[in-house]
DNA sequence: TCTATATTTCTATTATTATAGAAATATGGA
DNA sequence: TCCATATTTCTATAATAATAGAAATATAGA
């Protein structure tokens, strides 16, 4: 991952609604939240809604597929882990002193 | 950590210039490093820096300390632990799939 | 105290982002 | 095809953030 990347990356999470919206995804895991349910859950007009759940795409820490009427929106596990580790990467000037395990959570649940 | 210090934080991390301070930071260590040689390792002019300094210490994920007529900047590892246990928490209902290791860099190097 | 250096604050200007109503589009079922 | 529901796009407006020059402030040493 480079700089402007995850400037991107953190921009998508650096908002009220949407990181209220993201830690929703990450505890629904890879099952989803449909954008209704979010508007919903979290009081959001669709319009404003759809705004985010936009910024959360471009941002690449969230996925969407569609099922049926409904658009599921899911977090990527795989793509926090990268970001996680770009931001703690040569912590200390050498061996990471931290870092988020390598796997994610498709892989786990 | 509640949702409202979270995007603070992730905030002064939200930018191009502020991350690259950010990482230099981090692969500093605790020693931490000058406003004067960040901005020459940025490239930013000393008063749009004294602005991006401020936006990461009130992100938390920063700190200062004075040494002689330097102002030495430092990452506040504990804290970026605990952002990134926020940004993972209950991921996928139950169990953490994936978490930061709980001890910050200071502790480690 | 005076001076040079380091850093911050003040200020105005520019650029970017968030909000939500109304209209448009997409989907599946009657 | 027609309808109800789900979601997105369009649009205008409001709010927030970034930039950097000039001036102010702080510190250590002569």
């Amino acid at each position: 991952m480079e700089n402007k990347r995850a400037v991107i990356a953190l921009t998508s999470l650096a908002q009220e609604s949407r990181l209220e919206i993201f830690r929703l995804l990450v505890k629904a895991g890879p099952k989803g939240v449909s954008a209704g349910k979010i508007s919903e859950l979290c009081k959001i007009p669709p319009s404003t809604l759809s705004f985010h759940l936009k910024e959360l795409l471009i941002g690449g820490l969230v996925s969407s597929r569609q099922e049926g009427r409904f658009v599921i929106y899911y977090a990527q596990f795989e793509q926090m882990n990268q970001l996680m580790a770009f931001l703690t990467e040569n912590c200390c000037g050498g061996e990471n002193c931290f870092q988020p395990l390598d796997h994610s959570c498709e892989v786990n649940c």
